[in-house]
DNA sequence: CGCCAGGGCCATA
DNA sequence: TATGGCCATGGC
């Protein structure tokens, strides 16, 4: 069964790797912002443009700035046209909230996601990962690593984004602090292992592996 | 030099 | 529904 393997996965990895404190970021608002930069992107160049951006980040500040200038400082991370354009459409949305996060915080999580996949530019990943990251909602996060490595572990993964989510809601305990980790736990090790080792061949996983998907 | 990174939108069939 | 093109920088 998938969800015994999923379980035994996670307990697997933070074994190994330990906590992750993810999100890295001062402020529910640098993560959303990170959020949305990091979209295709290393996070190394995103770090630049969050630095960049260090002595604006406040949603007020960078929803009166200057295209130009907003441009201009988030231009380490890439698709630089593209990422202004989404701030600022995410932040024409945020302002109906009075900027507060604390009242995106008393939201129903579902209609929440509902609004935030309404804003141009803001797709099921980003949208996860401000509900999860920068909200503390217990939502489990979908991306490339995650499908990419558990299909090469041999679990079936689905086409649709929410049916993937669906997995793993169903496998794991409804908690925030477990889906936090646990995703960071995903990149983690898809950077440093599944990276050099493409089938995931040899790592500590392959045991575990064998045991469930392939006995 | 080429490849890719914690996606998402849009046009086309 | 499902591909394919596009956006763009910096690390390796």
């Amino acid at each position: 069964m998938s969800t015994d393997f999923i379980q035994c996965i996670y307990e697997e990895l933070i074994g190994f790797y330990g906590p992750q404190g993810w999100w890295p970021g001062d402020s529910p608002f640098e993560v959303m912002m990170g959020a949305i930069l990091t979209q295709n992107t290393s996070w190394t160049n995103v770090e630049k443009a969050l630095e960049n951006l260090s002595s604006y980040m406040e949603p007020q500040v960078i929803y009166m700035m200057d295209m130009d200038k907003l441009r201009k400082l988030i231009r380490p991370s890439g698709f630089y046209n593209i990422k202004a354009r989404r701030i600022k459409a995410f932040l024409e949305w945020f302002k109906g909230y009075n900027f507060c996060v604390n009242e995106l915080g008393k939201m129903d999580i579902t209609t929440l996601r509902g609004e935030l996949l309404g804003i141009s530019g803001i797709g099921n990943e980003t949208a996860d990962s401000i509900l999860l990251y920068a909200l503390d909602m217990p939502i489990f996060v979908i991306d490339a690593y995650t499908r990419r490595m558990f299909s090469r572990l041999g679990v079936p993964i689905p086409k649709e984004y929410e049916d993937v989510q669906k997995l793993f809601h169903t496998a794991i305990e409804k908690n925030t602090a477990i889906y936090n980790e646990y995703h960071a736990l995903i990149v983690r090790h898809s950077k440093e292992c599944c990276r050099k080792k493409p089938a995931c061949n040899g790592c500590f996983l392959k045991n575990i592996c064998d045991f469930y998907i392939h006995a």
